[in-house]
DNA sequence: GAGGGTTGTTGACACGTTTCAATCCGGGTG
DNA sequence: CACCCGGATTGAAACGTGTCAACAACCCTC
């Protein structure tokens, strides 16, 4: 007979490992949770018995006599977003050190499957969440919030304090900075190249850069074009060239603002292909500095959000509506910050 | 007084609801688990009366009272790591099929968070888990299948069978396509820019680009370089062009394989700045097919793994463990593909 | 009309934890 | 010596669900 482990072993509670130490299941209970209320010898004697008896607490109990889980979930809008991941390991670290596990859920952009997912976490009594609303329909979150589990909007700005916390990034900041950066240089053809204006904040930096003109005496009107693809992504920023470059060579832009850096690698891409050189010939600007703008050549100029703070400021913004009975809804603003690479330079006539 | 929800509810659970619809707790239980056992009348009524009380069920006490939890764990190497994204949309969309939820646990390349973070998957009781371990060492898992948690491992194809399931692509396939790749454009003097050997996978890809050669009648020896870095990051990548061209134009490769998308790239950016084109003076290939592999100009030839099939499979899997009593541990293995851009072509001399 | 089978429903209990009033004990005070 | 006090521990009662043996009602058959 070895000491080999039985594949599946008798599930081992709190009652047994009270049974083992000599004492109450009450006892072992505040072992565990508050060790400063039991005398030192009692102690040492349960955490014996928790060791020998390779004791792991059951967290379905605690959760079902307490009424709340101790996790959280991150409602994301699509795991594939690069912006996501540097929010995600905020939101993890943060959690971490409050010890709540984060549960991943993902929208995939689907108001459907949202609605799903904010289900679930009233199912699981979660503690609360940091949810990237699918859209300006807040009925799920209100909903969520009756039943009990708060949470807080990512990069959602708008959101009344009265209902809930908020964390983002300062759209228009972007956008104005953006464009202070290429009037600078001396550009005064911009197209903002975009996707759909019914997402909130392409809208914001659009305003931005807009506004950078007016700053500067000029008149938006005559210097800002626009061009709106279906989607945010690579290969909308290629198909884009075409459109952008419309109207011969006195006619396009000298420098395109890109509300995405996923539109802006996929215009350089297009407009390598067509022979146009980036910076010489034509500027480009992106936003969100996701990791590899930096990897391209010429590096990507860039607004940089920052995504990890944003993600860890959200998940303390939910810690303190979970502890904090004093409680008031928080709307957190970041200001992004101007990353300048290779890909913008002085217009040369 | 208006009909303004109280913003704390009373607790409603299954009870309540069979009081409201003139039944017992029983039945309750049963419309929600055994439709198929209730009669149509009396499952009207209840369904009439959850949906008045508004009644959301509480998975703690499924959980407790089943042993088992509805969430499996995705247990992830770094959040960051572009191969996650991809797999973990497998997982998500397999799992939600399935009505699981998914716990996302990041061990950021931690062998004491991933402790932690199994220790927090026994807690839960969760149904299973998909693991990028961490190293070789799979203790962990182990006690985790002891605690009656079953696992998948992902990329991890040496785990013996009689331990778990595993999902993995065969390295040395990628390794050998890469090769044959080069060497059918002419190539002889080849670089293989990596990182730790002691990662299995990188070892495999090695040992396939080997074989490429001694398959064309040629000796590895003579002919495949090894530039080792630390890590496998884009900064490394750009680090290593001295060392990977060292030697002077007569000696330096005249193509380079990289054991990641992300050397490759950072590579290519090094290159670049040093005046070398890509690939007219040296032809580069990378793995893992990231999403900017193909926004780089030139685009990138490499390696591309099936991420998402990887991540549904894996948790198909997962499924059929939790699910069909019969089952056997398995070991999938996937076959990686060659994608070719514009970062290769035949060796000029 | 008694017996037997089928279908639907019931009650009561168990899961593991936390909480809280009640109890116990030892030492200090009047 | 009676009393009380405070700290340490106990015991029992929940929390919401799933299970399962038992029971009720019904239909069919001989």
């Amino acid at each position: 007979m070895s000491t080999r482990p039985r594949s599946t072993r008798p599930a081992v509670g709190i009652t047994e490992v009270a049974r083992r130490a000599g004492v109450s299941p009450g006892t072992v209970s505040n072992v565990l949770n508050r060790p400063e209320r039991v005398a030192e010898a009692t102690r040492l004697k349960v955490e014996a018995a928790i060791s020998e008896l390779d004791y792991v607490r059951n967290s379905s109990g605690s959760s079902l006599r307490s009424g709340r889980s101790d996790s959280v979930g991150l409602l994301v809008l699509d795991v594939t977003n690069p912006f996501f991941t540097g929010v995600a390991r905020g939101v993890e670290d943060e959690a971490a050190e409050a010890g709540l596990a984060v549960v991943l859920l993902n929208s995939a952009e689907s108001q459907d499957r949202q609605r799903r997912n904010v289900r679930l976490l009233a199912e699981q009594r979660a503690a609360g969440a940091v949810v990237m609303p699918v859209d300006d329909d807040l009925s799920d979150l209100l909903w969520l919030s009756h039943q009990g589990t708060s949470w807080v909007a990512l990069d959602r700005g708008d959101v009344a304090e009265d209902v809930g916390c908020s964390v983002s990034v300062d759209n228009h900041a972007g956008g104005l900075a953006a464009g202070r950066h290429l009037i600078g240089l001396g550009h005064e053809r911009i197209t903002f190249l975009t996707g759909p204006f019914a997402i909130e904040q392409v809208r914001r930096r659009h305003e931005g850069l807009r506004d950078a003109f007016t700053d500067a005496g000029m008149d938006p009107d005559a210097h800002v074009r626009v061009v709106e693809q279906p989607m945010l992504n690579p290969q909308q920023g290629e198909r884009a060239v075409d459109t952008v470059l419309a109207g011969g060579p006195r006619q396009r832009p000298q420098a395109v603002f890109c509300a995405n850096d996923q539109l802006a690698l996929g215009l350089m891409k297009g407009l390598g292909r067509r022979g146009l050189r980036v910076p010489d010939d034509i500027s480009v600007v992106g936003y969100d500095n996701v990791d590899l703008a930096d990897l391209v050549h010429p590096g990507l100029t860039t607004v940089a959000q920052p995504k990890y703070d944003l993600g860890r400021t959200a998940m303390r913004l939910l810690g303190s509506e979970l502890n904090d009975p004093g409680h008031r809804h928080e709307r957190v603003l970041f200001t992004p910050e101007l990353v300048v690479r290779g890909s913008t330079a002085a217009y040369r006539p």
